[in-house]
DNA sequence: TTAAAATCAGAGTGAAATAGTAGGAATTAA
DNA sequence: TTAATTCCTACTATTTCACTCTGATTTTAA
């Protein structure tokens, strides 16, 4: 029941870029260095993203990544389904395609598996960018006083 | 965000003991041929089910698994907890050990990955096997009828 | 007593996924 | 023109997955 990297990495760029939305492009090199990922590797993900619509990139000198959208308006799941496929806990649930089944299972344990994918749906779709960074602000004024 | 094999494969066979449980013990194979599952690798997440507590084995001619409580008692977190090991969307929010962070992630993408673990456990914690052992005899009545 | 039916234990294996690493082309600001 | 940057594609070492197999032990039943 894990994510991989790309979700975990992805998500950290993604709030990485919504703390600098409205500054400009952010460049690929200093969200690495800042989140502690693998250039070569965030690079993959930025273009899973960028071809996914959530990230604008600017190229050349001074170039970089901006959130397509407001913070407000991209949540933890938009960014985990593009990095991670289709939310399934087990494929025959998958939130894409309705896969085939074999009749044991048909009715019960495919029913449980649908209530673990919408539970975590329901978490994922809840929780913006935007949420982030003001828990993020909270957390910084907790340290400050 | 996928189940392995082993979690998906084992609430299989703890839902068809579930079924059958009072009724004596269940031989492996015919579990194995039931749910359409590897007999061979049955074997070996009975093995882990029996060690954790969930199922008793008889052994010799006749012998077989049954739950070790009855249906009520056992949900499909604790199948799963004991097959795919403790919930935890990402290493760092792992149920059990509470794994060192970097600085950066300490607050934020920490504390989503702690919501949908929360999420997941949830859900899981909440359908027990006599939950599903219902539900199979209101599928069935559905199609009686 | 013996044969068959089971579980128990542990080792081996091929394929796929994971998590990078790398090189060079294209683009753009200064 | 040069340096900074994204874009694209291929490569690779390691680990995990999903079995597969062999043989030992235990127990029932004929």
């Amino acid at each position: 029941m894990r994510l991989s990297t790309r979700g975990h990495y992805g998500l950290k760029a993604m709030f990485d870029l919504a703390l600098h939305y409205g500054a400009g492009p952010v460049s690929l090199k200093s969200v690495a260095e800042r989140q502690n990922i693998s250039g070569y590797y965030l690079e993959q993900l930025m273009a899973a993203l960028r071809k996914g619509g959530l990230v604008k990139s600017v190229r050349g000198a001074q170039g970089g990544y901006v959130l397509a959208r407001p913070p407000d308006e991209i949540n933890v799941g938009d960014v985990i389904r593009i990095l991670e496929g289709p939310i399934a806990p087990v494929e025959c649930v998958s939130e894409l395609k309705v896969a085939e089944c074999d009749q044991a299972d048909r009715c019960i344990t495919r029913t449980v598996w649908e209530k673990v994918r919408d539970g975590i749906a329901r978490v994922m779709d809840s929780i913006s960018l935007a949420d982030m960074c003001r828990e993020e602000e909270r957390c910084r004024q907790g340290r400050k006083s």
